[in-house]
Parts: structure tokens; C-alpha cells; sequence
DNA sequence: TTTTTATATATAAAAAACTTATATATATTT
DNA sequence: AAATATATATAAGTTTTTTATATATAAAAA
């Protein structure tokens, strides 16, 4: 099964988010969503299910201010960073490159590894 | 808090192990713990709360064999791949490999962001 | 000699994160 | 009229991970 979802999407919600809103300024959550599967080519997808409590929790913490605003009859929650979720954007994008180049170590080719062996 | 564990590793554990397997050929869980910590230079750290459940899993799966071997009147329990086991640490790691690509893509340096504003 | 550290595996309880399903509502396209 | 796109949100359930705990031997340090 594991349907489109990306296991390795699992820890870096926050950052995405948080880089995207250092970024753009301000965002609503279905902005943020279709935004990530276009830059990324559908590679991306993150679900409803998942943003919106990583978007309440980051305001929860003081990262994220809200501001509503109706456009066209419906209501658009727009999202901007705080200081301090400036802040966490840049050291949450620092960590995660550090993250990924010890994953590089581990994961370099070496020897045991074929796909599709002879 | 936070400790030193590092929220990036949820969602690659299994990568990891597949990986190492495929390399080393067999191993036990310490071994991969030790292992991992010292390739990385510490920054990646395995639990053993966490590893063992994914040992557990993967061999439920059917990605991995077991030996039980006594060393030095301890008991260990080494792992290794099955085939299918073999396929899958590829796939993974590829997958890994994908998804880091199109992580690039959107944390990319761009405006917004300075971890030290002047 | 006793304690601590290193080696070694494992489970249980709890917390956190994520998926899937569902609810609501408007506007636009077919 | 129905389907699709836009828009936010919660609840139930599952999975994953953390933290704590249990067990045990060997080697090193105090």
C-alpha cells in the first residue's frame, strides 16, 4: 500500500513549512500545499490531515501569527512567522542539511547493494 | 529539550538498517547502533527503544534472517538480508535519494531567510 | 573488591506524529 | 445538475518513536 505519501516526509513538516513561510512572507494552508507538489512535481504531497495541526502547533509555540481574511465568500486564514519562527526556519533548514549529509555517509554506494542483481 | 536525538531520522530507520545490511552482510544491533554513531561522527544517533521494534518489523516482513550465535558467553543475534530484503534497502535508498532532491528544491537558499538578522 | 562502564537484547508505557475519514461551505466548470 | 476546485478543520485510529525498565556478562577502574 503506502499509497503517494513519502515516509521520509515523517520530521520534516515543520521545516517546509517554516522555510516556505520565511520565503513567501505569508501563506494559507491550501496555498502551502499546492505550492510544495508544484515546485516539487507531485514528488511532495503533503495532506490536510498533517498541515493544519503542524500549523496550530507552530502557532502554539510562537512561531506563527494569524491574520483571517475573506476572499470571495470564504474564509482564508493567512500564516507569517514571528521572529523567533524566522529564527527556527533557518536553523531548522541548517539541521536538516546537516542531517542529510551524515545520511550521505551511510547511504553512499559501497559494496551489497543492486537493484536488480544478475 | 529535544535531547540529541534528531526529528529527521523518523521515517529513515529502516533505510538505515536496510543499508548497513546490505553492506556489512550480517550484523547484530548493537553493532549497527555502535556503527552508525561512529560513521556519522555522533551526529546520528539510533536508539535501542527504537531500533529493536524496526529489527522486529523487518524480519515480520520478511527483509530479514536471524542467527542467534553465543560470543564470549553472551548471547547475539545476528541479522542479515533476505532477498527480498536486498531489493528493498535498494529501493529505499534510492527512494531516500529522491526525496532529499526535491527537499533541495524547496529549501534552496532564497530570500526570507538569516539565522543572524544584523 | 566493589563499582562503574561497556557489551548485548528486549519489552512496556507513554507520547508524538501521521493517515484516513469525515464535516462544512462556496465558486467554477462540465 | 453534478463534479471539481477551493478552503479550513477535527476525530479516530495507526504507526512510530521516546523514555523507562529489566536482564546479564565482562572488563576496567576505584
Amino acid at each position: 500500500m503506502e499509497s503517494s505519501s513519502n515516509e521520509f516526509l515523517r520530521g520534516t513538516l515543520k521545516t517546509i513549512v517554516l522555510k516556505l513561510l520565511a520565503e513567501q512572507g505569508r501563506m494559507y494552508g491550501y496555498e502551502i500545499t499546492q505550492s510544495v507538489k508544484e515546485r516539487t512535481n507531485g514528488e511532495i504531497t503533503l495532506t490536510f490531515g498533517a498541515l493544519y495541526p503542524v500549523l496550530h502547533k507552530l502557532e502554539q509555540e510562537g512561531f506563527l501569527l494569524t491574520v483571517s481574511e475573506e476572499v470571495d465568500g470564504r474564509l482564508r486564514k493567512y500564516y507569517s512567522l514571528t521572529p523567533s519562527g524566522n529564527e527556527s526556519a533557518a536553523q531548522k533548514v541548517s539541521d536538516f542539511e546537516r542531517f542529510v549529509e551524515a545520511m550521505q555517509i551511510l547511504l553512499k554506494p559501497n559494496a551489497g547493494l543492486s537493484l536488480n542483481p544478475i
